[in-house]
DNA sequence: TTGAAAGCGCTACCAG
DNA sequence: CTGGTAGCGCTTTCAA
């Protein structure tokens, strides 16, 4: 025992690893005063906390969140996964995100799943890692996921996607209804051969966006939409998709795309095959990425209005609150708004629409 | 039928906290057997571990990362510091980063500091979490924040930024050889009156790519390279810096940026200013991001070796051994390569360098 | 190989 | 308001 003590005291001279029970002793108090004097709920006299801080600060000694984590049961983590950084689109989100969870206090335990490994996989080992709660973004889990993560308390938030009689919560935003706005404007300004370039094909977001625009269509008595296959969000999936469509008889003059990555490839194939944007073809993206604002693409598109979806995911895991979902699932759309660029043109009066702007 | 009550009941127990010790009642053994078919030092007959496993399944059980990690000082977490996560450039680094950090068996905790905020504020945060080592990129901290580090056996690596004297590693590409390059490569394609476009001024990133690039002009017998001074290190830095350089007398014939954003930006300014790139002016960027080998901008650059550098920094973390630091800090410098594209010419035989390349 | 017991550093409850 | 005391869930001696 003596030994033992020996060794401790010699580590706290090191200056390695200063605890609580170290303040305390240097103070003449009880380690629970020194506990006290860093939480904001315990009652502890402003000149005892004061004293506390001030040996605290000489020793260096800063509370151990582990230690604390393991009898509060909270962690004050947000686990965040994300399978795509370098889509122009997500680091936007994923900075939104960080912020709001940092903005509360909380931090960020970030997992980025490996190719070919999905959300489940990693699950167990993010739970393992007692986060408070989690932000998946375009990915879903298993229902039998969910389930679990229920059952411990833990509220789950998928952020760009949804999915009905899913146990957890979505924030995305309102897909079907941007690409109404695309179908309008487009017709609006004179279009008669519309085509739809998908992403992902399964993706919520594709096929909502590729619904509300052809419904729209419908509805206003335009009955041919071409449709051709990208396979995936990316520019090249929108370059290829782009060159076959173009490549085919039966010219459209209005090309909207599932994402702007891939109204971008779009517009970079229609120049290399000599067609003029938008004075042959207008292009039509949905993101509102920063590249598209460049001179060079300056992109008609839908704006994801990312800051207030990211607020409002971080909102509805209720951190505030010590565990779990109050009030069952919640799915949010909120509405995007169409940004008119120099990509597209008024085929009435053709006269470019929209003003270039620099990013 | 049977067998998905079980699993229900199974999932139902989960919420209610399945601890070691519940395994081990259900099967008649002490909690320290359990902990033990979970360790992978630990010696356990292979028949006790099989049956640990299927019960802790069949429970839902898994170990408490948190308690233990307590007790192993351990946490497997890794901090990565990341100011910028919009600029292309970043979420390359922040995906290589964290593969590598995710392939050591490690996870993330992101810090992303609010403007305003620098990094030896959130550091005491940081370090509250217990994070086994600290990667910080493009940033560095106070040397009494270094030796608060080094004191509680942190290993700290800088990514992208270097400070001599400072006793934390530090990773970067071998900036000044770049510039080197960029010098011989616009001399010998016949240009005479370079000039460079700093960004943040005072990083050392910037400082040595001005100073590899104008020193190297001066070896090569050319005095007079103009100096322009953008600011910071953004698509609207470069753009503005172009237009007044521009639009002064005496117009350079080729201009190097201090990364490839800025030069992004310049290249929009020299369009808009009715300046042709490359036939009028050649533009050089640093980096190679992503954005830069799209057609529109097809921009000769540096490429920084991204992959290797993400994973030397993770490497000198040395996150396989116990704790701290073995060696003292290193510092490495990995060199990067020319990428010539179709933003540059040969002024001596007027046909277009490189060739354009989508993304 | 296994079980019992002692903590890791902290919070939370109970008296005083 | 403060000190004592009991754990949080786990790893790790030390015996058996």
């Amino acid at each position: 025992m003596a030994r033992r003590s020996i060794t401790k005291a010699a580590v706290t001279k090191a200056g390695t690893h200063v605890t609580a029970e170290d303040v305390a002793r240097t103070l003449g108090v009880s380690q629970s005063t020194i506990s006290r004097a860093f939480s904001m709920t315990a009652s502890i006299s402003d000149e005892m906390k004061l004293k506390v801080i001030k040996a605290a600060n000489k020793l260096g000694y800063q509370p151990n969140v582990i230690a604390r984590s393991l009898i509060t049961r909270r962690t004050n983590m947000v686990a965040i996964v994300m399978a795509n950084l370098v889509d122009p689109f997500y680091p936007v989100v994923l900075d939104e995100l960080v912020q709001q969870v940092q903005s509360r206090g909380f931090q960020t335990l970030l997992f980025v799943p490996s190719p070919g490994q999905d959300v489940d996989d990693i699950m167990p080992n993010l739970l393992q890692y007692q986060v408070d709660a989690i932000v998946l973004t375009s990915a879903t889990i298993s229902s039998a996921m969910a389930r679990i993560c229920a059952a411990r308390d833990t509220p789950v938030v998928s952020f760009n996607r949804y999915v009905p009689g899913l146990q957890i919560h979505a924030v995305s935003s309102d897909n079907i209804a941007g690409a109404r706005q695309v179908a309008d404007f487009l017709v609006a300004t004179g279009h008669e051969r519309p085509a739809f370039i998908s992403g992902e094909r399964d993706a919520t977001t594709n096929r909502d966006r590729r619904n509300g625009f052809v419904s729209r269509l419908k509805q206003l008595k335009m009955n041919s939409c071409i449709q051709e296959e990208g396979g995936d969000f990316s520019y090249e999936a929108g370059y290829a998709a782009t060159k076959r469509l173009l490549r085919r008889a039966g010219h459209p003059d209005a090309l909207f795309f599932a994402c702007d990555v891939m109204a971008i490839g779009g517009i970079d194939a229609a120049r290399e095959l000599g067609i003029s944007v938008p004075e042959d073809i207008s292009i039509v993206g949905y993101d509102d990425v920063p590249m598209a604002a460049l001179p060079s693409y300056s992109l008609t598109t839908i704006r994801q209005p990312i800051r207030e979806m990211a607020k409002a995911a971080v909102d509805v895991l209720d951190l505030a609150e010590p565990r779990g979902m109050k009030s069952g699932p919640t799915t949010r759309m909120i509405p995007g708004s169409l940004i008119t660029r120099s990509s597209t043109m008024n085929r009435r009066a053709p006269v470019r629409v929209g003003k270039a702007s620099r990013r």
